[in-house]
DNA sequence: ATTTAGCACTCTTGACCCTAGAGTGCTAAA
DNA sequence: TTTAGCACTCTAGGGTCAAGAGTGCTAAAT
């Protein structure tokens, strides 16, 4: 059923040169650009054959082929080889990375930008986060008489915040005293700590033993900590919108509409985290086989940074499903390495290479 | 010079009729839509001389007529009238305002998407900031050996904070004195404070007195609140753009990217602040009163938000010159007051109107 | 002195037709 | 098995044409 060597070779040449021009591929044109050994008569009969198999279609009767799904697919899975970056190609990038201060959510939009501004296609990136993480340490500040702000710093280097509405009226000294008072019971342990300390503190029998407002703090924490509240998830960013128009398939300005709809940040929240991804491995799902509709166009290229025990992310470009997948695979890769070195603080050993 | 009173009303049509058709308006079209008290050769006339004087335009000899940028002035400034928002708009705005955390950074890009949605056009708006914020509080947490975070809470309740690299081997505690020691000489102070501090601890003289990490802990202070960072000062937010995509102008995916490219943050930053706002005000510009030339086929309708002693920032929307200015002006103004509300944590009152 | 009806003229838009070019599948010969 | 040849198909692009909308001007009407 799979095609024979020669069927395969074709393949590949009408999935690189359809990549490259967007245009379907003729049999005539084929044996033109690239010099086979046989004439397009030949190629004519491979193709049927391709077709048959799925591999390829027809817009029309008397158009060239382009390739299906399933052709990308068998492309990628058996025909593809590695790419590498050029080293001028991995100079730009690190270059950029070098260029901002690490900070841990710019890193994440750095990075979609990167990868975007590279491929020309939207990239995304989620912020890296903890699926456990600890807390370092809390402080407590008094904004007005009936606010005050609870800084957590976690054990991700990354400090989430939250207002706080004070119904007794306290002062900044009890305010920190609460925090000291939380900060021996809880800095430095992991997200186990906060839930026995939550349940302690709301734990009825123990009511009078706990003011409202330390409720509320621990309560504040615990959510903090787990990333409960919405408000406070932040949503993957989505960089290249512009790169993507310069992509012929989206010169309708309808399609551009659809794919942009497509890409909303709230929908791909709900198909991203579904993918199962592990460290080290680059996913690719490619137009069909997506399940939901509006993805039936494009592709998706992602891979997981960080590491399981520590902060991790998602990072990954969309496109049309006419990408170059041994670039953006190489691509993503590359930039997942660099990300995750940055983010186990050992990436000076990157500069060297 | 300026036009009469007939001249004008028909001038006040067109340019209604064109913002909601963004077809070319003619006379006889004019006539047959609103019941006139004269002929289309009347209002043709009038047009002849609305031309003459450089409010309105033709595309072609034989197509309508429409408004130019002068035109929209003459009509922004003597002929609109002042719109009210229904209270079922109001609603619909205030309740997206409700539903989400009192987070600052947030509360930016929430206005811009409930303009671009509610306009159906981008939306832009730079974070909540102060132009002399005031410190405080500050705390330092170690991360590892060689690192540890500066969190700096500031006037303005919102947090801000940069990775120090540690070059001597110190341990918490005494990252916790120092912390203390420097909150309790410059917390609740303004930045003049700061700036006092750091030209203490750079004084050469003063060197032996000072510990190198003391010194860079209150440069790198003074830096978070004054923004000089590159990477603290936040980008505006740009909300809507596949909004802007309904609007007929946009539907040829050239003039789309154009627009796109016009309103690249990066660029927009160095348009944005030279405009001087004062508080409580809407500024507009139209099309080609507009210095720079990409800007030439769009308009601007801003407003500072916040208060001059207090966080402020700058909102607004951008267009096509074919702006409905009186509906787009009162959303504006309608979010800058809620915003402005929000900061000034009065904003219950709102709730009550 | 305005206003309006009438008319000749202009320009865009969409429909329609046509051809060139690229591609296909099939068949029969190499 | 491969290839040359051929009839056939479909698209893209160019050209023509008529309809429609709009204009400016002039001369009559108010």
């Amino acid at each position: 059923m799979s095609p024979t060597k020669r069927a395969a070779s074709i393949l590949s040449l009408i999935v690189e040169d359809y990549v490259e021009s967007a245009q379907p591929i003729g049999s005539k044109a084929l044996v033109d650009r690239h010099d086979l050994g046989f004439s397009s008569a030949t190629v004519r009969s491979e193709m049927a054959a391709l077709e048959h198999e799925g591999l390829i279609t027809h817009p029309h009767t008397s158009a060239g082929r382009i390739p299906s799904s399933e052709g990308y697919r068998y492309y990628v899975g058996t025909l593809m080889g590695e790419n590498q970056l050029s080293s001028q190609e991995k100079m730009t990038i690190l270059h950029q990375f070098h260029q901002s201060a690490p900070d841990l959510n710019r890193l994440a939009s750095l990075s979609a930008s990167v990868l975007a501004h590279a491929l020309q296609n939207v990239a995304i990136a989620t912020t890296p986060h903890m699926d456990m993480v600890s807390l370092k340490q809390l402080q407590i500040v008094q904004l007005t008489d009936e606010q005050a702000l609870l800084v957590v710093v976690t054990g991700d280097a990354s400090v989430r915040q939250k207002v706080l509405e004070l119904s007794e009226s306290v002062d900044q000294d009890y305010l920190t005293y609460l925090a000291r008072k939380l900060n021996e019971r809880c800095a430095g342990h992991s997200l186990a700590t906060i839930i026995k300390e939550r349940a302690y503190v709301e734990n009825p029998a123990n009511y009078s033993l706990v003011t409202d407002l330390e409720r509320n703090v621990v309560i504040a924490v615990h959510e903090l900590l787990s990333g409960e509240m919405t408000s406070t998830v932040t949503p993957p960013v989505v960089e290249g919108v512009r790169e993507m128009l310069r992509q012929p398939e989206y010169g309708d300005s309808d399609q551009f509409l659809d794919a942009l709809e497509a890409m909303e940040a709230t929908r791909l929240q709900q198909v991203i985290p579904s993918v199962a991804l592990e460290d080290g491995n680059v996913m690719i799902v490619i137009g069909d086989e997506s399940q939901s509709d509006p993805y039936r166009s494009m592709s998706f290229v992602l891979s997981r940074y960080g590491s399981s025990d520590a902060a991790s992310g998602l990072l990954g470009v969309i496109g049309p499903t006419r990408l170059d997948y041994a670039d953006t695979v190489a691509h993503v890769r590359y930039v997942r390495d660099i990300l995750t070195n940055l983010l186990s603080d050992s990436y000076t050993e990157l500069l060297d290479a």
